[in-house]
DNA sequence: CATCGCTTACTTACCTGTCAGTAAGTCCTT
DNA sequence: AAGGACTTACTGACAGGTAAGTAAGCGATG
C-alpha cells in the first residue's frame, strides 16, 4: 500500500464493501448490521482470528500462509477458522476491511486531514511504520501479491490506491493556485504513494541502507514543491523509441 | 524492482554467482568449466525453460506457480525441468541470473550511463515498460514476495537495489556541487527507485488512472531537482510522537 | 432444547522431489 | 567403421507433504 495508516477516509467503508462477495456475512436484518445471530464472546474470538490471519497474511502472503497457521494462533483447527469465515478467501477480504475500519476508529473525532496537513498526517504515519515492520510487511506483500492473476485482493488495493490519490489531489489543490492543471496534481499524488510503498520495499530488505522516513520526507517535500510550483524543472525527457534492454 | 531494466552493471555479475549453490551443474575437470557435458541443443532447451519459468513466476508469483505449469509451456513433464535445475529454488535463482545477464548483454556496447545520462536512460526505459506489462509485473510480484521470512529472492532483490542506489548517488553526486551532503544524495537515490517501483504497482493495478512514464517523469525531475539544490523545500516536519491509527 | 462453537475425521487436489527405466546420443576402442 | 561403454535427456509412477473444504458429532449455553 501506500503506507499501512493512510487517511482512510468516509470513501474507506463504502470501498471494500465493494469487494466484498456474500460469503456468509452480512445477513440482512440481524443485530448491529452483523450477520447471523452472534454471542459476545464470538465477536471477540473473531477478532482474534482476524488480527492472526493479518499475522499470517502478512507474514507469508496470502497464498503461502495457512488456514492451520492462523488457527493456530488462537489455539483451534483450522475447520474452526473455517466455521467462522467460510473460506480463505472471505478470511481474507475480512482482514482487509478490519484492518480498514480500524484506521477509521483510530481516526475518529480527529476530522480527516485537509491541505498541509493531510502531508504532515503522511509523514507522521511514516516515522510510526518505522516502529512496526510487522504491519508494513504485510501491506507490502499483500499489495505485491494483488497484481498477479484474479488476486482476491487485486479489488481492495486498487480501491485503496483510487481514494489515497483522490485525496491527495484535493490537498494539493488547496496548497497550488488554481492554474496548476488537473494532471500536474495527479501525477505528483500517484507519485507520493509511489514513494512511500517503493521506499518501504527498500527499507524492508535493508533497514540500514534506508532511512525510511528521511527519504520519504524528502521526497515528498520535492514532489509536492514541485507540485506546487506547477511542474518540476529540467532533464530532456527521452523519445519513445529506441528501448531495447532488460530481461 | 526499481525498474526492470536497470542499468545492470558489471556487479551485477558478482553478486547472484555469490547466491548460487553446487546444484548437479559444476562438476570439476570437465569440457568448458560448464557442469557436465552439455548437448549443444540442451542449452537451448534450458534457456526455453527460464524464460517460461519467468513467464510462470512473474504472472503467479515463486511460491504459487508450480513446476508442472513450467513445464507444460515447453513439453515436458515437470521431472524433467527438475533434472536441468535441480530444484524449484535453483530454478528460480538461474531465472533471476539469466535476466540479468539478458539485461547486461542489452547494454554491451553502451557504456554505463553516467551523470545526466543515467536519468535519461531510466527514463526511456520507464517508457519502455509501459509496453511491456508482463515484465513489470514479473519484477512487482517477485519483489513484493521477496519481503517474506526467507525469500530466495531477498538476496537478488536487496543486491540489486543496493547496487542500483550505488549508480544513481554517484550520478547525483556528478550533477550536484560537493557541497550537497552524502545523506541527501542517498536518501534522492533511494526515492527515485521507489518511486519508480511503486508507480509501477498502481499502473500495474490501474493503467487508465496512472500515466506511468509521466508520473515517473515529474517525481524523478522533482527529487533530482531537489537532491541537487541540496534539499527540498518547506513542509513542517512532524515530531516522532503521537502515532496511532492504522491497521 | 435448539443453536452455536468447535473438533474429528475425511476427501480432494496439488506440489516438490525421487527413482527406475528407456531411447538417443557421444566417445573410445579396435 | 562398427561395437561396446557410458552419458544425457527425459518419462511415468509414486512417496510424502500440505492445503482447502466438507460433514457429522458433541458439549456448552442462552
Amino acid at each position: 500500500m501506500a503506507d499501512p495508516a493512510p487517511p482512510t477516509p468516509a470513501s474507506t467503508d463504502a470501498a471494500p464493501g465493494s469487494a466484498a462477495p456474500a460469503g456468509r456475512s452480512p445477513k440482512p436484518g440481524a443485530t448491529a448490521a452483523r450477520g447471523p445471530r452472534r454471542r459476545p464472546a464470538t465477536t471477540e474470538r473473531r477478532e482474534e482470528i482476524l488480527r492472526a490471519a493479518a499475522n499470517t497474511f502478512g507474514a507469508k502472503g496470502y497464498k503461502t500462509g495457512s488456514l492451520a497457521d492462523v488457527a493456530e494462533q488462537v489455539g483451534m483447527t483450522h475447520a474452526g477458522v473455517l466455521h467462522h469465515f467460510g473460506s480463505k478467501e472471505q478470511l481474507l477480504i475480512e482482514v482487509l476491511e478490519y484492518r480498514d475500519k480500524e484506521d477509521v476508529r483510530d481516526l475518529e473525532g480527529q476530522k480527516i486531514p485537509s491541505g498541509l496537513e493531510l502531508f504532515v498526517h503522511l509523514l507522521r504515519t511514516v516515522r510510526a511504520n518505522e516502529q512496526r515492520r510487522g504491519v508494513v510487511q504485510g501491506y507490502t506483500v499483500l499489495t505485491g501479491e494483488s497484481v498477479t492473476e484474479g488476486h482476491p485482493a487485486a479489488a481492495w488495493a486498487g480501491n485503496r490506491f483510487s481514494i489515497l490519490r483522490g485525496e491527495i489531489v484535493d490537498a494539493l489543490r488547496e496548497l497550488a493556485g488554481p492554474d496548476v492543471p488537473e494532471p500536474t496534481l495527479s501525477q505528483a499524488a500517484s507519485a507520493i504513494i509511489g514513494v512511500m510503498d517503493g521506499l518501504q520495499v527498500q527499507w524492508l530488505l535493508d533497514p540500514d541502507a534506508v532511512h525510511l522516513a528521511e527519504a520519504t520526507t524528502f521526497a515528498i517535500e520535492a514532489i509536492v514543491a514541485a507540485a506546487v510550483a506547477g511542474a518540476a524543472a529540467p532533464l530532456p525527457v527521452p523519445p519513445p523509441g529506441a528501448a531495447g534492454q532488460v530481461g
